[in-house]
RNA sequence: GGGGAGGUAGCCAAGGGGUCAAAGGCAGCGGACUGUAGAUCCGCGGGCGGACUGCCUUCGGAGGUUCGAAUCCUCCCCUCCCCA
């Protein structure tokens, strides 16, 4: 691994879009070592849908890879099987085992996308949470004080607001922090929300004797409105596995005051590239519409093919700047040989219910063969093929008379 | 254990017996304008019904009082604050 990368290239790879190292003066000692690292990331099998969120985290592990570490994949079995047991959160519900494996293999399927499968240790943290007695859990716990805790920002606003912590929620990065030292990491990635349990991390790792583990810190990527962070519930996100052209509109969807971090966080283009392209945006050389069509090109190329990423990039222009009708919409055969525009809406699954469909009608969102129509009670002539089309990137394809 | 304040739509938050399907804000959706961006403007806003002073289901849960309750009473669940 070493003679390839020295010690100051391997640092400005790591560097990469990182908000913070605690702390880098360590970090440099340990690769000094000329061993390989263990550098541990750890994820809940809760939600098996990866989107480019997840994958900052997950590039930021394969540059770790590619410098030749050892780059552990920590699947946190044992809280998901425990979940949020106030029950508050939808999220955190309890998983069963059958689940958690059902999940932790979609993942699995989903990094390995981004990951090299040869150079990524899977591990499960209930493979040594398990083990440890209530008396464990509160020799533990006594290495940490209220306080402390108290320190890290959003149980200080929980509290100063009077809303409420669950003393399990003290306890799991007390958790998290053990698999720091059952995994004896020499690195830990994670979110700048991650931060707090990191540090708990080293503390833990230190009352072990173990050397304290480099926390890394890679920022929360914001999703499609640009202002929260990509999460599947907020809906503002682009799935990995989501197909080339949606891909694509969604990307294209995104602020442009998001381009150059997702320059950063998803391609590979090298910081000095993206910085051309800060420039030429600045300059006025670079329209911002060319340069976010070359990330969204780029990024269905990563998790597609270059030929996914023509296509979409094709298909993009065709329904948007032409305004044409795409080339593929599907189709959804009806019995009748015609029927009202609403329920063809609702079936058609263009709109979630009556009511939603006649506002989408009556404020002029809904096409049919490219034609607005604004009657609600338009009855539509199925006895030959015709194109749905709600707001500007729903289509689909009717025809009745299907016996 | 004692005392006090609360739980309202995706979120925040008004409303304290009928005029409340429930103000306002945010998010959302549609339209105009654009580069499917941003900013701005307009419209929508539980569900159902050929659409209107119509029907159904909503204000933590279960009962009750009333012609009528999100609003009053009882019990229960949950949260926060102060005291111990």
């Amino acid at each position: 691994m070493e003679g390839l990368f020295n010690i100051e290239e391997q640092i400005k790879i790591i560097k990469r879009g990182t908000v913070e190292i605690i702390n880098e003066e360590e970090l440099k000692k340990k690769l000094e070592k000329g061993r390989p690292l263990v550098v541990k990331a750890g994820f809940d099998p809760t939600a098996p849908d990866l989107h480019l969120g997840h994958t900052v985290l997950l590039r930021k592990m394969r540059h770790f890879q590619e410098l030749g570490h050892k780059v552990v994949f920590l699947i946190g079995d044992f809280t998901a099987r425990i979940g949020d047991p106030s029950g508050r959160s939808e999220m955190r519900k309890p998983l069963s085992q059958e689940e958690i494996e059902r999940n932790a293999s979609t993942y699995k399927r989903q990094f390995f996308k981004v990951l090299d499968p040869e150079k990524t240790i899977v591990a499960y943290n209930s493979q040594w949470l398990e083990k440890l007695s209530f008396a464990d859990v509160i020799k533990l716990a006594g290495r940490f004080t209220v306080a402390q805790f108290l320190e890290r920002e959003d149980f200080a606003k929980r509290f100063s607001e009077g809303r409420p912590i669950g003393l399990h929620e003290i306890l799991y990065p007390v958790a998290q922090a053990y698999d720091s030292v059952a995994l004896e990491a020499d690195v830990e990635l994670g979110g700048t929300d991650q931060k707090f349990n990191l540090l708990v991390g080293r503390e833990l790792q230190r009352y072990f004797g173990q050397e304290p583990q480099i926390a890394i810190l890679m920022p929360i990527l914001e999703g499609l409105d640009g202002v929260q962070k990509m999460s599947k519930s907020l809906g503002n996100y682009v799935g990995i596995d989501e197909p080339p052209l949606e891909m694509f509109g969604k990307l294209m969807s995104i602020p442009d005051s998001l381009m150059m971090k997702y320059f950063e966080l998803l391609t590979d283009f090298s910081m000095e590239e993206i910085e051309g392209f800060r420039k030429g945006l600045e300059e006025g050389k670079i329209h911002p519409k060319e340069l976010k069509m070359m990330l969204a090109f780029n990024i269905v190329k990563t998790y597609h093919s270059e030929k996914d990423a023509l296509e979409a990039q094709e298909e993009f222009n065709k329904i948007f700047s032409k305004k044409e009708t795409p080339s593929e919409i599907p189709l959804k055969l009806f019995k009748e040989d015609s029927k009202d525009l609403i329920e063809l809406l609702v079936e058609g699954g263009l709109a979630p219910s009556k009511s939603e469909a006649k506002r989408l009608v009556s404020q002029g969102g809904v096409r049919i063969d490219g034609v607005r129509v604004e009657d609600i009670s338009y009855v539509v002539d199925l006895t030959k093929e015709r194109v749905l089309q709600v707001g500007k990137r729903k289509f689909l394809k009717v025809k009745g008379g299907t016996s």
